[in-house]
DNA sequence: TATTAAATAGGAATAGTTCTTATTTAAGAT
DNA sequence: ATCTTAAATAAGAACTATTCCTATTTAATA
């Protein structure tokens, strides 16, 4: 019963369950590629025809105050979210703006000790993580 | 002679010398946080009292494309730019949006190490960037 | 000094996001 | 089950960063 997990998910933060935030989360879980908010609402609008633009909006930005969600650094002028709060780092496509998960214990632990060690002045570090930017092999694209 | 020094900088990237350019190139020589083109307007409007902002984003790009400047990537709505070209990676203070760049090459040469055995599949890497993210002490603010 | 391709000023247009407000609704109380 | 009410939503206006358009100006070269 998927469709629960999620109701349990709002009241976790001590949000009313609505429809609309069901169906935000239920994008998020699927579309796991870093999307837009503008492709969450093409994901949401399938099941959700009458949902208004600002209500995704809202919905994402309260999301993200209750740590449910993170915003993806990127550089262009669209916001990006990544409903999946494991740590874990980045791939970044120059070619095609795919973003996509890396996850990598080993180098995690590296990271911590190297900054265990060597303390940045000044500076309380909260998290770490990698922007490697590249490109996909484009044999399938 | 500094403002010499911004022409042959343009002349080396076969761009016009014109006063528009060598005033942006100056605010980013000068302006060491990250700027905005709303920051960098700023310090060229001083002393180009008649340049209009859509010549600093079209010299912002133009510059971007030569490779004389990077984008900072951010989760804000704004962009940042970087004139900085040596390899360094960026603290991210999450009160007050601050930028600061932070040079290791300790860890560069770990971070190389470590993808040099442990290739990323299907995935050809250009370029590792740390974000640090955290809060600067607030001593002094 | 004349030529010309490129750059700029000024302002309109666009796009992503936020804001406003009337209406609806979820959730708790009766 | 119905009532109550604070919170959420729909709809669209407003806002803001950025890009686009084009007439005018200018840097570079001859
Ligand atoms: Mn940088
Ligand atoms: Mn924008
Ligand atoms: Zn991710
Ligand atoms: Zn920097």
């Amino acid at each position: 019963m998927t469709k629960e997990k999620y109701g349990n998910k709002l009241k976790d933060s001590n949000l009313k369950v609505t429809p609309q935030r069901t169906a935000v989360l239920e994008a998020l879980d699927n579309l796991k590629d870093h999307p837009t908010a503008d492709k969450i609402k093409e994901y949401v609008v399938k099941n959700n025809p009458n949902i208004a633009v600002g209500t995704i909006y809202k919905t994402l930005e309260t999301f993200v105050e209750k740590g449910m969600v993170n915003r993806v650094k990127t550089e262009e002028g669209v916001m990006r979210y990544d409903a999946i709060l494991d740590r874990h780092h980045h791939l970044y496509c120059e070619e095609t703006k795919r973003i996509e998960d890396f996850f990598d214990d080993e180098l995690n632990e590296i990271l911590i000790k190297y900054f265990e060690k060597k303390k940045i002045s000044n500076f309380a570090i909260k998290d770490i993580k990698l922007q490697i930017i590249g490109t996909f092999d484009s044999k399938k694209n």
